[in-house]
DNA sequence: AATGAATGAGGGTTCATTCAT
DNA sequence: CATGAATGAACCCTCATTCAT
C-alpha cells in the first residue's frame, strides 16, 4: 500500500487515513466498481462513514491516486537527487516507474481507465496534472541525453518518452492478458538500451575489437609501438 | 462504423445487422455501460430482440469486436498483399493500425477495459486470439527487416512490436486526455523512422577513429601519405 | 411416455403426438416453468407451432393431463374387469395407482400444482373431472368393502379413500425429499392391510369367543338349545 | 397472520417484521409469485428495502417459514405440557395441525411447492429440518401409543405419522379443489377416531348380535321381557 | 400446416448516496 | 464524528405469445 497523506491528529484524520487505505486496497482487488460495502467493512467503518469523508467514490478514488502520486513523485525525485550520469539517471527514472507497475498496475489501471471514462472528472484532471509533473522529470532528462548525443535529437522528447511508458505498458498488458509473468523492470532496461544510440555500436565491438588486436600485432611487428 | 459481417438475405440477418450496428455507435458513446435500451431504440427493435439475437450484453460487445477485427485484418492483409519492399510494407501497416486508432479509438478502449474486467469470458478468449492474429502480421514483417539488417537482430521481434502498438497508445491517450489533437499515423511514421537501423549509422566513431589512425600510422610507415 | 391419444391419419396429427410426447418428457424433467423452447426442440418443430396446435402453455400441459388420465382409468377398468373378491380388486386398484405413482409422480406433481395454482383454469376443471371420474371406483369398492363389513360402515367412504390417497402422496413425498427411496407398491398394500377390519378384529375375537361359550354354557344349563 | 419472530426495539427490526408480514400476506394471496413490489407497498417501504434486510426473494419466503414453524413448534409444544393422557394429547396435536391447515393452508402450500422446486435451496434445507422438528414430536406420541396398545404395534410409527398428514391434506386439498368447505379439525379427530384400536370393537357386530340375542333369550326365558 | 422472427410486459436485484438520530 | 437504515433509479434479461410470410 502506498497510501503516503497520513493525517493522524485528529480522529477523523484516522479513519480518512483508514477509508483511503481500505479503499486502496478493493480497488486493486475488485476495481471500481464491484466494491460497496467492502471499503466500509475493512476500513472499519460503515458505509455511511466514507461519504461524510469524501463526496463520492469517485472522489475517494481521486484521494487514492494522489497518494499514489505523491509517493511516485517523491521517489523519482529521490532518484534524481542521488549523483551519477545522465544515463544513470535515465536508467533509475524508469527503473523507478518500472517497480511501480510492478507492484501497482492493478491500482494504475483503475485510475487510468476511471479518468477516461469520465473524462471532466475532478479525478481526471487530478491523475492528468500529477501526470504531467511525473512525466516532466523523463522529458527533462530525456533533453539532456539528446543534448548529449545518447538520444536522437531530432525526435520530440515527448515521443521517446511515449516509448517508454508506452512500450511498458503495452508489454505488460500483453503479458498479464496472455497469463505469463514478465520482469517489468527487466524490460524497461532492455527499452532503454534500445533508444540509446550506443548500443548500435555495440554489436560491431566484438569485430571491430578483432581488426584492432591484428592491427596492433602488426603494428609491433613493424617496430611501432601500438598508440 | 466498421461493421463488416453482413448477412443481408434474411430478415433476423437484417435486424442483427442493426442491432450490431447500434451497439457499435452505442459503446463508442457511452462505453460498455450503454445501456440495453438505447441500443434497442436505435436498431429500431424492442430490449427484448435484442437478447433473441444475442446472448448477453457481453456476446453483443464480443460480436462488435468480431466485425472490428474482421476489417482490420483483411485491411491489414491487403496492405500486405501490395507489392513493395519489406520497409514499405512495415509503413502500410503501422499506417492501417493508426488509421484504425483514429476512426475506433472508442471502441477499442470499450473491449479492451471489458475484456480486462471479465478474463475468463468470451470477449477476452475472441480478443486475445484476434489480436494475437493481427499482431503476428507485424510480427512477420518485423522479423523480415531483423534478417535484413533494418531492425536490431538481437532485440526480440516481440519487444519490437510492442514498442510500436504500445507507443501509439500512449501518444493517442496523452492527447486525448490533454484535449489536444494529434495526428497518428504521422506519429506512427515517426515511430518507425526512429526504430529503422538506417538511422543509426553514426555511433561507433571512437573505435572506428582508434583503428583508422592505427592504420594511417601503419601507411605513413609504409611510405604511403596517409588520405 | 404415457400418450394415449394417438391421433396419425393427418399430419397436424402426427404434430401434434410429437408435441405432447415433447412436453409430457419436459414437464417431468424440469416442471411447468423453464421449459419453454426446449418441447419445441424436441418435437421437432419450431416454437411457435406448439402454439398453433395449443392455445397456450397451459393448455398443453391440460392435454397431456388428459393422456395421462387416459390411460391410468383404462388400466384401473381393466383392473376392476378382472374376476376376483372385493378384497382383491381393491388391492389391485391400489396397486395400480402406486404403480403410476413410482413411474409418473413428476408428472402428476406438475399439473397438481399448477391445477391450484390456476383454479378457474380448464386444467383445474378437467384434473378436477378427471380425478372424480377416477377415485369414483375407488369409493365403489370401499362401499362395497364396508357393506361386507371389510371396512368400517360408519367411516365416509370418501375418508376411506383419502386415506389411501393421501398417505401414499405423503409417504412419497417425505421420501423423496430425503433423498430416500421407497417401494410405493408395498407402501400400498401396507396401507390397505392396516385400513382392513380383519385384522383388528383378531384381537378382539378371542374375547368375545370366550364369552360367547360362557353363555353357552349358561343357557345349555337352563335346558335352553344354544341357538 | 402468524410471524412470530418478532424484534421490535430497533428499527431495522420494526421493517424486518413489517416485510416479513407483508410478505406473509402476499404470498398467501399470490403464491411465490407475489411481486416484490407489492410487498414492499404492503410493508411501507421501497422495493430495494426488501432486498438489504433480505438476500433474495427466496431468503424471504424461508424467513417466513421459519416464523411459521416457530409458532407451529411451540403451540404443539404447549400442547403437550398440558396434562392429560396420551390420547389426549395426541387428540391436541392433530388438532393443533389441523387449525394450522385451517388459516395457513395457503402458505403452507407456497413454501413446500417452492422447497420442491428448489431442492438445493436453504429453504428446501430449512423446512425439512423444521418438518422433522414437529413432526418427531407426533411420531413420539405415536409410539406411546402404540406401547399402550391403543395402535397398533406391528405398523411403522412413521407410516401412521403419514397417514395422519396425508390424509388431512388430501381431504383438505380435494375439497378445496371441489370448491367446498370442509370442517378440518373434525376431520382430524375421525382420522384418528378411525386408527385408534378401540373403535374396531364396534365392527364385530355379527358376534356381538349373535350373543345379544342368546341374551335376549336368557331374559325372556326369565320371564323378563326383552328391552 | 408450419416457420422464423419479433414482441412487451415485467421481474428480481444492485448500489452509490442521503437522512435521521 | 459516526451510525444504521432507507432510498430509488436503473439495468439486464426471460418467456409465453403473436404475426407476417
Amino acid at each position: 500500500m502506498s497510501t503516503t497523506h497520513v493525517e493522524p491528529r485528529t480522529r477523523g484524520g484516522r479513519t480518512r487515513d483508514a477509508i483511503r487505505a481500505a479503499a486502496d486496497e478493493c480497488f486493486r482487488q475488485y476495481g471500481f466498481d464491484a466494491t460497496g460495502a467492502e471499503i466500509a467493512r475493512r476500513a472499519g467503518v460503515v458505509e455511511g462513514t466514507v461519504f461524510l469523508h469524501y463526496r463520492s467514490k469517485l472522489g475517494l478514488l481521486t484521494a487514492v491516486t494522489n497518494d499514489f502520486y505523491d509517493l511516485l513523485q517523491s521517489e523519482a525525485e529521490r532518484s534524481l537527487a542521488r549523483a551519477g550520469s545522465v544515463v544513470e539517471r535515465f536508467r533509475l527514472l524508469v527503473d523507478g516507474w518500472a517497480s511501480r507497475m510492478e507492484t501497482d498496475w492493478d491500482l494504475i489501471n483503475v485510475f487510468v481507465q476511471q479518468a477516461q471514462n469520465t473524462p471532466d472528472s475532478e479525478l481526471a484532471k487530478t491523475m492528468h496534472a500529477r501526470s504531467r509533473d511525473y512525466t516532466r522529470l523523463f522529458v527533462a532528462v530525456i533533453e539532456e541525453l539528446q543534448a548529449d548525443g545518447h538520444l536522437p535529437a531530432d525526435t520530440p522528447a515527448a515521443l521517446l518518452r511515449d516509448m517508454v511508458f508506452g512500450t511498458l505498458e503495452h508489454t505488460v498488458r500483453g503479458h498479464i492478458s496472455a497469463g505469463r509473468s514478465l520482469d517489468v523492470r527487466a524490460t524497461g532496461q532492455q527499452i532503454i538500451d534500445l533508444l540509446l544510440l550506443e548500443r548500435e555500436a555495440a554489436p560491431a565491438a566484438d569485430r571491430l575489437g578483432a581488426i584492432e588486436s591484428k592491427l596492433d600485432r602488426l603494428l609491433s611487428r613493424a617496430g611501432i609501438e601500438p598508440d
